[in-house]
DNA sequence: AAGAGGCCCTGATAGC
DNA sequence: TGCTATCAGGGCCTCT
């Protein structure tokens, strides 16, 4: 589900929510996440303040009182949920009103506030919560991964330096997080199309303007998509549960057989597979 | 040693 | 209705 958009709007409004508050209660369903919880993971959250919620690329990052980290990383299916408890006056799961969006299944973490609790939802456990112990360790933690998008690292002269020699395509490159991290498989679809790339093409046969291309269109589309509140195909949601806006503005992700959206372009949006992860373009356009 | 593919897991959907 | 097959937004591991 979540590239760096949706995990963006999810930080943006987990922030407002939970944000200076101080953990009460925590409830671990179910340890076999892609991680596994550990036994003493209640501890590192129980009576401390939330001091911010960060993020990098997909990963948000809870900073909690007394120097420990939360990584969460929400994999293809996890969401989180916030309930408030209008009673305000126990931690009992009844106390908090029901919300339609929450589903009845996978619900492994609650992590208990004053006058609210989050819930971390995921039917298929390749999210994770991972606790980071201090400053070095969490740096560590990030060091396999290339800049975002966004940052003024990913520039001409460290795009062409990776592409050099490379004999990968492009579209396996913007899904290599080593490379560039934050981008997923809507995204990626969506930028090549943007650039008029083909995705099966090399990288290394880029010329100097696509890949200023690539770097150009990839902030532009993260950062609309970060704008409308994120893609909501299937189920993402942000944590109360409204729909992101970003589906709308698909171009080829998830268009197969319709249209191409080029002005004076009548040929139509191909599905194919690269590396087995479903890509649409357009054979026109995308050269 | 770079790069492709398998795999972790469950649910939704399509087709019979 | 109910079975089976396929696919899904990620990322790590293994094999070639």
């Amino acid at each position: 589900m979540p590239e760096l958009p949706e995990v963006e709007i999810v930080r943006q409004s987990l922030e407002k929510k939970i944000r200076n508050k101080l953990v009460k209660k925590v409830i671990i369903r179910n340890r076999n996440l892609r991680i596994k919880i550990p036994s003493n993971f209640k501890s590192y959250f129980l009576n401390k303040e939330i001091i911010k919620v960060g993020r990098f690329s997909k990963y948000l990052i809870i900073f909690l009182s007394q120097g420990c980290y939360c990584i969460v990383h929400l994999g293809m299916s996890g969401t989180i949920h916030v309930l408030d408890n209008k009673k305000n006056n126990s931690f009992t799961n009844t106390s908090f009103y029901h919300s339609p969006y929450l589903p009845k299944k996978h619900n492994h973490i609650e992590i208990f506030f004053n006058n609210c609790k989050i819930v971390y939802n995921d039917p298929r456990r390749f999210g994770f919560f991972q606790i980071i112990k201090d400053d070095f360790q969490l740096k560590k933690r990030f060091n396999h991964l290339g800049p975002e998008p966004f940052s003024i690292n990913f520039n001409l002269s460290y795009v062409l330096n990776s592409f050099k020699g490379k004999s990968k395509n492009i579209k396996n490159f913007l899904l290599d997080q080593k490379f560039v991290s934050g981008i997923g498989n809507i995204y990626a679809s969506e930028i090549l199309f943007l650039c008029k790339i083909n995705p099966f093409k090399k990288a290394s046969l880029l010329s100097e303007n696509e890949c200023q291309n690539i770097i150009k269109n990839s902030k532009k589309i993260l950062l609309k998509a970060i704008k409308k509140g994120g893609s909501s195909i299937r189920d993402f949601k942000d944590i109360s549960g409204s729909k992101g806006e970003f589906q709308k503005n698909f171009k080829v992700y998830l268009q197969a057989g319709k249209k191409c959206k080029n002005l004076g372009c009548s040929d139509r949006i191909k599905k194919i597979f690269i590396s087995n992860r479903s890509t649409f373009f357009c054979h026109s356009c995308q050269k």
